[in-house]
DNA sequence: TTTAATTAGGATATAAATATCCGATTATCT
DNA sequence: AGATAATCGGATATTTATATCCTAATTAAA
């Protein structure tokens, strides 16, 4: 469903949005917390910054954060940010077209996933979606 | 959510279970009627045809077509074939684990997931599954 | 003002998925 | 028997995703 990366800049988000302290978070150290090969996540908060999904700041004691407003995103939007396009919008079975008039045979099971899943990922902000059980 | 190759094996499949004559279908008919490459094809087809997924007869006026045991099987024997696991079995954020007693946040919306999607998949024939609406 | 810690960005390497090619084998039709 | 139409199976090519490396730019602390 997600890419690699998608998934580990899901995880990464979920882990700055849980801890959300005045400390900015360097890839070094969110690498080692979340086992993410370290390079390779610093291309993917790179990218990730250039769409204005996280925060960052350069320099000494630097690093990535969330702003009121990163939070305030849904989650669908680190996945076009990674992966170019939203990948609920395409068929699951790669037709060239999906619609309710000319369903293929998953089509019924496909729009209760949509209402179930993909619902709360379109629309509801990251800190809402990842809201911590009281 | 499923790769190329599946896609084209759950398409091809169906096909093959709605255009159900006496006649074998070849790649060449296949391939062509479904607009996916030919030679691609043809290697799907013939690792479905040894997962016995789908039935074949080679040489002049063979091909390829569903006995009644193939139509018996559900849609996840086809995933599993194709790209050698149970895809719903992972994780989508690609966690080591996932259970109900260690949930992430994304858990009670994958629950829902889960019960609509999934279970059909797993469960049902793709007889079943592919019935034509009356 | 120097040093250290950090993101940014370009270039490259590796692995996996996707796709093609070709010869061998098998069965049917003439 | 010979020609033809098909699957089967191995080898290879191409493209995309995943991962690493290195240097520059920036900022804070020493
Ligand atoms: S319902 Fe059918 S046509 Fe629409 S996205 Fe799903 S598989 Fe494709
Ligand atoms: S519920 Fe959470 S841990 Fe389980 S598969 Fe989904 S994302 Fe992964």
């Amino acid at each position: 469903m997600f890419s690699n990366s998608t998934k580990y800049a899901i995880r990464t988000i979920e882990y700055l949005l849980h801890n959300n302290s005045d400390e900015k978070k360097s890839v070094v150290k969110l690498a080692a917390e979340l086992d993410i090969p370290q390079p390779y996540l610093s291309k993917i908060m790179q990218q990730l910054s250039k769409g204005d999904i996280i925060s960052s700041s350069k320099g000494r004691g630097g690093g990535f954060y969330l702003s009121d407003e990163n939070m305030k995103r849904p989650l669908i939007d680190i996945v076009v940010c990674i992966e170019g396009y939203n990948v609920f919008d395409k068929c699951i079975l790669g037709l060239k077209e999906c619609s309710d008039k000319n369903p293929c045979l998953l089509h019924k099971y496909y729009g209760v996933f949509k209402a179930s899943l993909v619902k709360p990922i379109n629309q509801d902000s990251i800190k809402e979606l990842f809201k911590l059980p009281n």
